[in-house]
DNA sequence: TAGATTGTTAATCGATTAACAATC
DNA sequence: TAGATTGTTAATCGATTAACAATC
């Protein structure tokens, strides 16, 4: 009990400061939690399709049950995130799906697109152009290249520009994210032209370890991080099952 | 000291169980760990590509402080997830790099590559393939679409199969992993066709969750929580720097 | 009503970080 | 040698899971 101490004193500033908060701002009824676990975060993107599919099938309701059971995940996991959004189930009922979609997509900016340039129009570059991420919270605005070759050619309905003109194409339209499908080799430089622009987060398709104000965002996408659970799980014990000859 | 007393005899048991692990297999001088914290898989890629690079700047010994720094990590963690690799530091002096480079390879694989087949030969599909993953442990060895005007082509070196041969591939070939890049609505229907040929491991670039047994390993890499991380910490705190006017 | 389901607090688990003796 | 750096244990932190009263 007595280590638990620290823990539970904590859990009572959190709860003090809320309600200073709620006093602060009369605005919301909930007031938003200070901070947001990432992973929460991250889950959210796989309830949001989840509900689609459900509105799909006619659903006006779901409950935490059903969309732990179709994500393997824990019940009351699902409850914490969604409670995240401040929609509030009912008991025996569930929460409602269509308010639940409007929720998730406010929550994560998602009905506000921001604006991007893509940096890097080489297969994945190309890959990202011909994705519409706009129900996905993100317009690429611009791409970018350095070989001559490939400026002023048309990829996906977007002009590439020259390399030269990405810091003040970002200066002037006040971009706020950077996609980075560049090699790695030109990782830092082309991070430190979108930051001289001023970007504020930047999506890193490279493997490149980027040395950027701690201000900047910075999420990483390369691919090595997922390969190395996948090889060493493959290597270590996860051997191919023994077709079944029929 | 009393709340910690389970956790201390956890710890007990681990060496205990450790030293047993020892007498069984009497081949290593250190006993891999049972449980390897997947956190620390995730990282030992970014420790590989700066070893890498420090190879090329001619270090031959490398310190955790100084890895820490570039990748912005804590230097006790980076010295945890290095010892998972076996390799030991000299105090003072720092780590071997080529023995680390080499130690992490093994550890995850990637002197081993495993065969794989991807499935939808879109834009993102197409990406893959170009890509060269055998130096991270995979190699494509076959590609599939449904569309049949698809079948026949080839893009980057393999020919296109139908969907139809997918399941007797893998059996035939004893394909451990399959790479889904196909629309979400089809991803269940393949990812069970992968499953019905024997592949242990998923790598999943869909937004569907995917209901499969549950010793099939799935790598989720769809950009939708990327994209979640990203949004919402723009769409609130983090706007754009005011550029500054020259 | 009865019981499924929510919202929330407490307990557990696991990962990160701090502390420090050993040592090169 | 002196002190930078390792290896490892202990402490902290944060996320997940369990428990359960409230309630529809």
């Amino acid at each position: 009990m007595n280590t638990n101490r620290k823990k539970n004193l904590d859990s009572n500033d959190a709860k003090e400061i809320a309600v200073t908060a709620v006093t602060q701002d009369a605005y919301s009824a909930k007031p938003a939690p200070r901070v947001v676990p990432t992973p929460s975060v991250r889950r959210l993107p796989l309830y949001l399709r989840l509900l689609r599919d459900y509105v799909a099938q006619g659903r006006e309701t779901i409950s935490c049950t059903r969309l732990a059971a179709d994500l393997r995940f824990d019940p009351t996991q699902v409850r914490k995130d969604l409670a995240l959004t401040g929609v509030v189930g009912r008991p025996k009922v569930g929460y409602p799906v269509a308010e639940l979609i409007a929720a998730i997509e406010d929550f994560l900016g998602w009905r506000n697109p921001v604006n991007a340039v893509l940096v890097g129009v080489g297969s994945l570059g190309t890959a990202l152009l011909g994705y519409n991420f706009s129900l996905h919270g993100v317009n690429i605005v611009g791409a970018f290249d350095a070989a001559p070759e490939k400026v002023g050619q048309v990829v996906h309905g977007r002009e590439i520009m020259p390399i030269g003109y990405l810091t003040h194409f970002i200066q002037h339209r006040h971009i706020p994210m950077g996609i980075l499908a560049v090699p790695a080799q030109a990782a830092q430089s082309v991070a430190e032209m979108m930051v001289a622009g001023g970007v504020r987060a930047i999506w890193n398709f490279t493997s490149a370890a980027l040395q950027l104000p701690l201000d900047v965002l910075v999420e990483r996408a390369d691919f090595s991080a997922s390969l190395a659970v996948l090889t060493r799980a493959l290597a270590h014990g996860l051997a191919p099952t023994p077709p079944k000859i029929p």
